[in-house]
DNA sequence: GGCCCCGCTTACTTCAACGTAACTATGCTC
DNA sequence: GAGCATAGTTACGTTGAAGTAAGCGGGGCC
């Protein structure tokens, strides 16, 4: 469970940075260009969406092809491992969905009391 | 979905930084002293454990209970919040125990052929 | 009185992620 | 030859998490 090369560092609880698990949640229902992924993504600024990207793809969860035209044209997919990371992404956004106020309502208690104390 | 307040950037994707997703795994089978966290954790700094922990509770996923006793006892659990998480950290973790070797195979091809390229 | 235990805290350093702004490359159209 | 479009790159600076090393507090024990 806690090996030296823990997979935990690398696994989806971080996946590629930030913006990792929102790429890859664009990319579910196909293939989309850069700019198309700039739009949803909040304007990320262009060069953190292409580490991510680079990222991704080093990790073997998406595809890159560049289609060479003018002007450049170059879609990002997801392979057959980052479709595998759907249903664990799918997983904690349902939590979110579920939790998210519980989560923010504990943070505004926080403000003022702090530790629980007993004996 | 991608709100400005957007879930995503304070959901389980990085619970509590780094080693937050390990602590509340650590966490599940029961009350767990301060030092008894540290062992399986590889030794993680007492600073970054603390600040693990703060942030735990601050977002209402573990209570802090001070025994008040000598030398210190200080036990910290899992809130029913907490133990929401388990499913999705399950998730993530049934995902790297089935892909974590096809994440590594495809880092170790990546060093060498690059961009995949089409027309 | 001095040392141990445990759960921290403090000060400092290192490193990577994130972000901003501006610029590049290429070929097409006007 | 000026301007447009796309998909970046480059230079720079900020932020915050992670890690290192050392010290603190206070009762118990010898």
């Amino acid at each position: 469970m806690f090996d030296p090369a823990c997979p935990s560092t690398a696994s989806p609880f971080r996946i590629a940075d930030k913006w990792g698990g929102l790429v890859v949640l664009c990319l579910e229902s196909g293939p989309r260009r850069f700019s198309e992924l700039r739009v949803p993504l909040r304007r990320v600024a262009p060069k953190v969406l292409t580490e991510t990207l680079r990222s991704l793809e080093r990790d073997g969860f998406v595809t890159r092809t560049d289609y060479h035209e003018n002007p450049p044209r170059v879609e990002y997919e997801l392979t057959a491992l980052g479709r595998s990371l759907l249903p664990a992404i799918a997983a904690c956004r349902e939590w979110g969905a579920a939790n998210f106020d519980s989560l923010l309502a504990a943070r505004d208690r926080y403000d003022g009391g702090t530790a629980t104390t007993a004996a």
